[in-house]
DNA sequence: TATGAATGAGGCTTCATTCAT
DNA sequence: GATGAATGAAGCCTCATTCAT
C-alpha cells in the first residue's frame, strides 16, 4: 500500500479523534477506517502517541506557517498586519477543520506531548502575536494593552467556531464548512481588531477635528 | 460513607476528567481518589456515563441561572444586561474552572449525552442571548449585527481562559485562578461589548454635535 | 471459584512453567489449563510477574525452612548436621520436583525478581551453610576448606536430577519421582560429604595407629 | 555483510539468551544487538528455532570433543581418565561461558530441539561416561557403584558454576570468570573422583601395608 | 544476496460492569 | 445500602515471519 497506507491512517485517524477524541478511538477502529492492518500503525507512527504527535506536529507546522506568512506585513501596520494573520489562521483552521476541533480539544489534556507543543510552537505563536501587539502600542495604532490578554481574546474568537462544529450547526444553525461562514466571520474578527484594540481616542480626535 | 461518599465521587471525577479527560479516567481511578469502592459508581450513577452526565447537569443547570440572573436586567439596556450576563458566566466559570475545562472539551465530542445537552440548555441559552440581541437592535443600542455571531463570539471570548488553563499559565503567564484575572477579562469583555457590538455610528454623531 | 481459583491459577502455572518455562508460558495458557478467566491472573497476582515472584516466594520459603529444620542438629556434629540438611532439600525438592525445576531454571535468568530472591533467600542459605562448614573445619571434622567452593558443590549435586528430569529418564533411565531415588541419592550425598569434606588425615591416623 | 554476519548473530544472540532466556529474547532484539536486519535471522537460520538449534549444535560437538579428548586416556587408568575428561569439560565451559549458560537453562525446557540432542549428544556423552566408570570398576580403581549416578553427580558439579553466575559473584562472591577460579574448581572435582569413586578399602589396604 | 515493508497472531493488561453477599 | 470477587471484552503493542524487490 506504500505511502498511501501512512496517509490513509492519518486521514482515519484525525476523521476519528476528531468525533470520539483521541482517548475515546482504538486502534483497530481507525485500522479498519483506513482499511489497514491494525499493526501497521505501530509500525508506522511507533505508538498510538506517536501517530496523535504526528498529527500535532502536521497542524502547527502549519498553524504557526500562517502566522509567520501575514507578520511580513508588520512594516504596513500592525492592524493590518494582525488582521491578515487572523485571516490566514481562519482560513487554514477552516480548511483543517476536523483536524483543527481534534486539536483544540486534546490540547486542553495534560499530556506530555501537549507540553512539549507547547513549549515549543505556542511559545512561537506568543512571540509573534506579542511583537505584532507591542509594534501597534509602539506606532499609537492600537490602544495600551496587556498583549497576553489580546492573545487570548484573539485565540479565543478564532478558536471557537471550529471547537464545536455540531453545536454551530444544530444550534446556532451556522454552518461552519460553507465558505460563505469563513468570509463573514473573519470580518467580525477585524471589527474587534477594529473596535476593541485600535486606538479610539485616535478616531475621536481625528473625528472632532473634521 | 453515604451522601458524602456520592460528592467525592463527583468532586474526584472532576479533578480526573479535567486533567485526563473522560474517556482518559478510569472508574478505578475515580474510585482511589474519591476513597470508594469502584462498584460503587455504577451503583450511585448507573454507568460512568451517568456520572459524566451528572457533572453536565450540574454545570449545565449552574450556567443557565447564571445568564438568568443577569436576563432580568433587560429593560435597563441591552448593553448593561448582557455585560451583567458576561459577569455572571465569567465568575461562575471562575469558581468552577475545573468542571469548566472539563465541559467544555467534553462537550466537543459527539455523543448522545451533548447532544440531549446541546437540545436542552445549549437551546435555552442561545433564546436568552438572542434576546438580549435582538433587543439591543431594535433599540439601537447595538449595531445591526447577525445575533448568532455574535453569541459565538461572546461565547469564545468567555471560554478561551478556561479551556486550556495549562496554556495560559506556562505560556502567556496569566493566571486564571487569580480572582485579579477574573476582574481584568471581564472589563476586557465589556470592551469588545462596547467596541464591537455597541452602535458606532451614534457614538460619532454624540461626538459630532459636541 | 474463590481460594480455589487462586490454588488452581498456581498449580497449572508450576506444571506449566516447569515445562514451558516462565517466557514460554503465556496468561491464558494457564487460564485455561486452570479453568479460570483470564482476567484472574492479573486480578490475583497483579501480573504474570506477580504469578512469577508468588512461585519464587512458596519455593523459597519451604528451601529455607528445610535448612532451619536441619541447623538445629548443628551442636551434634556437623556432618550429621549437614547431612540432615541435605536430607531435607532432597526430600523438599522431591515432593515438589516441577517446582524446583522451573525455579532453577529461571533464577538462572538476570531480572528484578531474581535479584531479590538472591539478596534474600540465597542469602540466607549461604549464611546457614557456611556456619556449618566453619564449624566443621572449627571442630576438624571438616579438612580445611574454602566453605563457598563446596556450597557450590553440594548446590550441584542437590539440584543437577532435578533441573533435568527428561534427561534423567530418557538418557539415564533413572526416575526422579520414584522414592527409591530420592533415597539412594541421599546416600550418595552423604558419601560425598563423607569422601570429600571429612579430614580425612585423620582417617588415616586412626587406620595406622590401628 | 556475509559470513560475518552470520557470526554477528550467533554471538549476539548467545549474549541475549544467556541474559533473557530464550523465550525473553527477540528476533529485533539480536538484529539489533549484531547490528543486522531482522530478516536476516529467518534467512540465514531459517527461524528463531534454527538459531537455538545452531548454538546447540556448536556447543555439544564442543562439548563431546571434550570428552572424546580424554577418552583417549582410558588405558593410562580411569581414574586419570576422567580426571581429564572433567577438567576438559571443565575448561571447554569456562570458555564458553555464556553459551554453556544458556544451553544448560534451555535444555531443562521439553521441546523438539531439546529432544533431539539429548537422543544424540547426551546419549553419546553417557556412553562414554559409562565406559570410563565401568572400566574403574572392573579395575577395582572405583568402588562398586551405579555409573548412571555417578554421571548425575559429575555432572551437577561441573554445571552449577556456570547456570547461574549471577549467584556465584553476588551470593558468593566467587568470580568463575578468572581462571584461578576453574584451576580450583577443578581441583575440587579431582576430591570427589579420588574420595566419592575411588575404592576406598584398596586405599585403606595400600595405608595398612605401608 | 540482502532488506524494508507489511502482516496476522497472540502477548499482557485494563476496562466497566455484574452479582452474591 | 454497600462491597469484594469475578468476568468478558477490548485495550495497545510486540512477535516471528513472509514477500517483493
Amino acid at each position: 500500500m506504500g505511502e498511501n497506507g501512512k496517509a490513509a491512517i492519518v486521514k482515519a485517524a484525525i476523521a476519528l479523534f476528531n468525533s470520539n477524541g483521541f482517548d475515546g478511538t482504538s486502534i483497530r477502529d481507525i485500522a479498519k477506517k483506513a482499511k489497514v492492518n491494525p499493526a501497521n500503525i505501530s509500525y508506522y507512527f511507533e505508538s498510538k502517541n506517536g501517530l496523535l504527535e504526528h498529527c500535532f506536529t502536521a497542524f502547527f507546522e502549519g498553524y504557526v506557517e500562517s502566522i509567520e506568512k501575514g507578520l511580513s506585513l508588520l512594516d504596513q501596520g500592525a492592524a493590518n498586519c494582525l488582521k491578515k494573520i487572523a485571516e490566514n489562521i481562519m482560513y487554514y483552521q477552516y480548511e483543517n477543520m476536523q483536524l483543527t476541533r481534534m486539536i483544540l480539544r486534546e490540547i486542553s489534556i495534560d499530556s506530555q506531548i501537549v507540553r512539549e507543543i507547547m513549549s515549543t510552537y505556542l511559545m512561537k505563536e506568543r512571540f509573534y502575536l506579542s511583537k505584532v501587539m507591542e509594534r501597534g502600542v509602539k506606532t499609537r495604532e492600537f490602544r495600551t494593552l496587556a498583549s497576553n490578554y489580546m492573545i487570548l481574546q484573539l485565540k479565543g474568537l478564532l478558536s471557537m467556531p471550529f471547537l464545536n462544529t455540531q453545536y454551530m450547526t444544530e444550534v446556532l444553525h451556522v454552518l461552519p464548512n460553507e465558505k460563505y461562514f469563513a468570509e463573514k466571520y473573519i470580518r467580525e474578527i477585524f471589527h474587534w481588531i477594529d473596535g476593541v484594540l485600535c486606538n479610539r481616542e485616535i478616531d475621536r480626535f481625528y473625528l472632532a477635528v473634521k
